[in-house]
RNA sequence: GCGGACGUGGCGGAAUCGGUAGACGCAAGGGACUUAAAAUCCCUUGAGGGCAACCUCGUGCGGGUUCGACUCCCGCCGUCCGCACCA
């Protein structure tokens, strides 16, 4: 019977996907033993919040994932590609609230859904290790290494100006403050002056910088973001004394942090912090002083304020000594643009050359005087009026610094303030300076991990023993008020002293949840230990080979592991440098927006299309009415412009799903996520099985021989096979999934050729059958990491009685790549004109001769002489004429 | 304001090192099969010219380096992202 009659069953994934799902589970292929004695590599993608349902972000982070995880496992590395839940969290107690189920209940059945969801995905997870980090089993080796840091004088309890968000009504770390708001709420932060924890991440901050160098598998962009957050800066700290007779309280001196040392010269005035204490002090006898400060306190650094404010001040009458003339007095001011935070809160102001100093003094008519004049400027003529000048050039009105460049006058400054003491210390010493802020953890909230520590009026802060670890969130709370439940429990937190037994409180504050993220990937190498880690795990697996998430946590997520990983090896727990070698970030994905007449969302899957390009037009379904079609943004609630993965794997099968989140866009960019698209996908899949299943009853045996003299055309398909098998192979390692695919869509082409030739020489010719079996086998292979199922079903229906999931990678026959004969473009003047085919290791003269002898070429050079032949070997000539 | 990335057909995009621009897919148009539709298969598809062989132009804009530039350099324009009173 010819194969045309054979009419094969369309593929049916909703059948297939969860079949093999269920054989790979039962044969536990994904599950990773600790003593595997082969390579290691780690896969892991950033750990999901159970928010209640998966999104299409996940299934594209996830299928990246798969794929290296499935392409190193056949690559013959013991392969960890761990999942588990990043499970506290202020979601579970909103839903408490809202609709009265206790957070823990939410959590664990959206934990449930979700995994299910991960599930019919065919991802190749070791779910064995599994794990929640709002189970008491996590969270206690938290606390213990909490107790570590603390021991290691890596923990702090400050009082300190901390971000507050009313709405979720708890303290939020720098990091979580995105424009003056709380990164969950949206509500403007206010500034509060409250008792904290504090991991003390500035301790590692210059490491933290010098390493990024080391993470050369990280994208250069989340490096430089980092070390702008970071933000190093070289400067000298300069003693500034008072004018005795000037100062309110007695104070001496002031001290001044500044990167710019050079302009000293340039100073006329000086300006304090409105909470810096020598404010604090001028406003007590000074009640004009004392209004503006208050109301610098009440603006706080919300955003839009920031930004408008007016440059304002008030003179305190303080008078402060220049340190080069002991004459020479300067004023100092209360000023709402300086920040207490950064440096010591206090600057001197040098306004021809920093903006804001500029803007200041033309505000209070204090004027300017320059000193540093640009190149090719004449200095008895250069002013500044509106815009300061921070460029380079030469000293100017500077005395012992006249005619020097920057870098020289600031060089000279120091030393000669370094060489002379007041009292024990010198004028000044050089200091390095860091934006980054200690890291405040407390939060006034539920659901999240108690930090183990009681308070004891006699003894102070104590920490809970070990042996009383962990210490378990109570779960009868009521969420029927605002607040911390932990705080008014009636009995959690009065706990006896540990140390002298008096009645106690425990902390109700608990970590930031960030904490708890910040070292999951450590206990997946073994989650079974009794310590937070098991050093020989640790060992073995870590650093993660390839970690894939989101952009967003460039700074927060990535930034605190790197702090936590440091932790750990000052205190045992682990022995690397760096938890992440390589780091991927991956694109959003996006969807075009709907908008009724009304204003409101319509959603993709209620929205019918027709048209194309320009003519484009979204009816409602339900009405008919007409939508407009809005700017393709990323998928959220809000816009309604989501499509839920639970829908397409339904419809499509969860292959359908993952190929066109791979195919479609370079992974690192957005993906417009188009039912055209996924169409393309399905279409695709039901090719390959066309495909498959006509060529399948017309092929030898697996592993049949090519024999002794191969037919035509053998040597060209296994090129080609072989030449796919390579491409594919160096993009899936280069995590270039979308032109890994392209080249499949070629491969699958040649092999419909060979399985369309009317002369069917495959099907007749044992030597043709062996190499297009060789191809078909190889193209299920070269499928397997982005559709597992169909390459499982494929391999199936080609005669295997393997499993794809468990077969090595395909080897590359190198000698096939090697060619005889080479096709090298051919220019003249840079123009390409022909083609030419000379022998592979041909001399450069033959293939001048050859070239110049070519029609198109005599043509294009119409009668001139060549003056030159450029041979590029194996890549181009060009005849220049 | 500071820092960074990116601009290629109708669309997503390809082009490891400076060497054939537009791979592969989507959409569109034409045709075959069908009573019809779906599915499938074949052809066309950067722009312009030509019956054709072919020719000219073309990677945001203007210059430059080079035998040769999407790629490197200089100057613009535009889009996106990060940081932002950091002394």
């Amino acid at each position: 019977m010819p194969p045309e009659s054979q009419k094969s069953d369309r593929y049916n994934a909703r059948e297939a996907e969860p079949r093999w799902q269920k054989i790979w589970d039962e044969r536990a292929i994904f599950s990773t033993r600790n003593d595997d004695p082969r390579e290691k590599y780690y896969v892991l993608e950033m750990f999901p919040y159970p928010s209640g349902r998966i999104h299409m972000g996940h299934v594209r982070n996830y299928a990246m994932g798969d794929v290296v995880a499935r392409f190193m496992r056949a690559r013959g590395f013991s392969v960890l590609h761990p999942m588990g839940w990043d499970a506290f969290g202020m979601p579970a107690e909103n839903a408490a609230m809202e609709r009265r189920v206790h957070p823990k209940t939410w959590t664990y059945d959206n934990i449930a859904a979700m995994k299910s969801q991960l599930k019919s995905m065919g991802l190749s997870l070791d779910w064995s290790r599994e794990i929640a980090t709002c189970d008491p089993a996590y969270y206690r080796h938290q606390q213990k290494m909490f107790l570590d840091f603390l021991a290691a004088g890596l923990v702090e309890r400050k009082k300190s100006k901390v971000n507050w968000d009313p709405v979720d009504q708890t303290v939020l770390a720098n990091e979580q403050v995105i424009e003056g708001r709380g990164w969950r709420s949206g509500a403007p932060v206010e500034s509060r002056e409250l008792t904290q924890w504090f991991f003390k991440i500035t301790a590692f901050a210059q490491d933290l910088l010098d390493s990024l160098d080391t993470l050369e598998r990280w994208p250069e962009k989340v490096r430089l973001m980092q070390k702008n957050w970071i933000g190093r800066s070289e400067g000298l700290l300069i003693r500034f004394a008072l004018d005795p007779a000037s100062a309110p309280g007695g104070e001496r001196e002031i001290d001044v942090f500044t990167t710019r040392h050079d302009t000293l010269f340039g100073a006329n005035f000086m300006a304090v912090a409105p909470d810096h204490p020598l404010a604090t002090s001028a406003a007590r006898k000074n009640p004009a002083l004392a209004a503006f400060i208050a109301e610098c306190k009440r603006h706080g650094t919300a955003q839009e304020i920031v930004e408008t404010a007016e440059k304002l001040g008030v003179d305190t009458g303080i008078r402060a000594i220049h340190p080069f003339d002991p004459d020479w007095k300067l004023p100092v001011y209360v000023a709402n643009f300086i920040l207490m935070e950064y440096g010591t809160g206090a600057i001197f102001g040098c306004p021809a050359h920093d903006q804001r100093d500029l803007d200041f003094v033309n505000r209070y008519g204090l004027g300017n005087v320059p000193v540093v004049c640009p190149p090719g400027q004449d200095p008895a003529t250069f002013t500044i009026t509106e815009a300061a000048y921070d460029g380079p050039g030469t000293m100017i009105n500077s005395r012992f610094l006249d005619g020097m460049n920057i870098e020289e006058a600031k060089e000279e400054v120091a030393r000669r303030l370094e060489g002379q003491m007041r009292g024990d210390r010198p004028l000044a010493q050089r200091q390095v300076n860091f934006r980054l802020r200690d890291w405040g953890i407390s939060r006034q909230r539920y659901w999240g991990c108690p930090i183990p520590v009681i308070h004891c009026e006699a003894c102070g802060v104590v920490p809970v023993p070990e042996s009383d670890l962990p210490v378990e969130l109570p779960e009868d709370v009521a969420f029927d008020r605002p607040g911390n439940p932990l705080d008014r429990h009636p009995s959690w937190k009065h706990v006896p002293c540990p140390r002298c037994r008096r009645p106690a409180a425990r902390e109700t504050d608990t970590m930031d949840t960030f904490v708890d993220s910040s070292w999951y990937f450590a206990r997946f190498t073994d989650p079974w230990t009794t310590a937070p880690t098991d050093r020989q795990a640790v060992d073995r697996w870590l650093p993660v080979d390839q970690y894939i998430g989101g952009i967003e946590h460039a700074i927060l997520h990535l930034l605190y592991s790197r702090f936590f990983t440091r932790a750990m090896r000052a205190t045992g727990h682990l022995g690397i440098d760096e938890p992440f070698a390589g780091l991927f970030t991956q694109g959003m994905v996006v969807h075009e927006t709907y908008q009724t007449r009304a204003g409101t969302w319509a959603a993709p899957a209620e929205v019918r299309l027709e048209g194309a390009d320009d003519s484009r037009r979204a009816y409602l379904l339900s009405t008919g009415e007409p939508v407009e079609i809005g700017p393709v943004e990323k998928m959220s609630k809000s816009k309604r412009n989501t499509v839920d993965p639970d829908d397409i794997i339904t419809t499509y099968g969860a292959d359908v799903a993952r190929w066109f989140m791979l195919s479609d866009s370079p992974p690192e960019r957005d993906v417009i996520w188009t039912e055209e698209g996924v169409r393309g996908a399905s279409r695709f899949v039901q090719r390959v099985w066309r495909l498959v299943n006509e060529a399948a009853p017309h092929l030898p045996p697996p592993g049949a021989g090519f024999g002794s003299a191969p037919a035509a055309g053998v040597k060209s398909l296994r090129v080609q096979t072989h030449q796919a098998l390579a491409d594919v192979s160096n993009e899936i390692e280069r995590l270039k999934f979308n032109t890994a695919i392209a080249k499949i869509y070629t491969f699958v082409n040649t092999l419909e050729e060979v399985v369309h030739d009317p002369r069917r020489e495959f099907a007749g010719e044992p030597s043709y059958g062996a190499a297009a079996r060789e191809g078909f086998d190889i193209l299920a292979q070269m499928i397997a990491p982005m559709m597992p199922h169909l390459a499982e079903e494929c391999w199936a229906a080609l005669g295997h009685d393997t499993l794809v999931a468990a077969e090595p990678w395909p080897e590359v026959v190198e000698s096939l790549l090697q060619r005889d004969t080479i096709t090298l473009p051919v220019q003249v003047n840079g123009k390409k004109r022909a083609d030419v085919t000379v022998a592979r290791d041909a001399a450069q003269t033959d293939i001048e001769a050859a070239v110049l002898a070519l029609v198109a070429v005599q043509r294009a050079l119409d009668g001139r002489k060549p003056k030159r032949v450029i041979v590029v070997p194996q890549r181009i000539v060009n005849v220049v004429a």
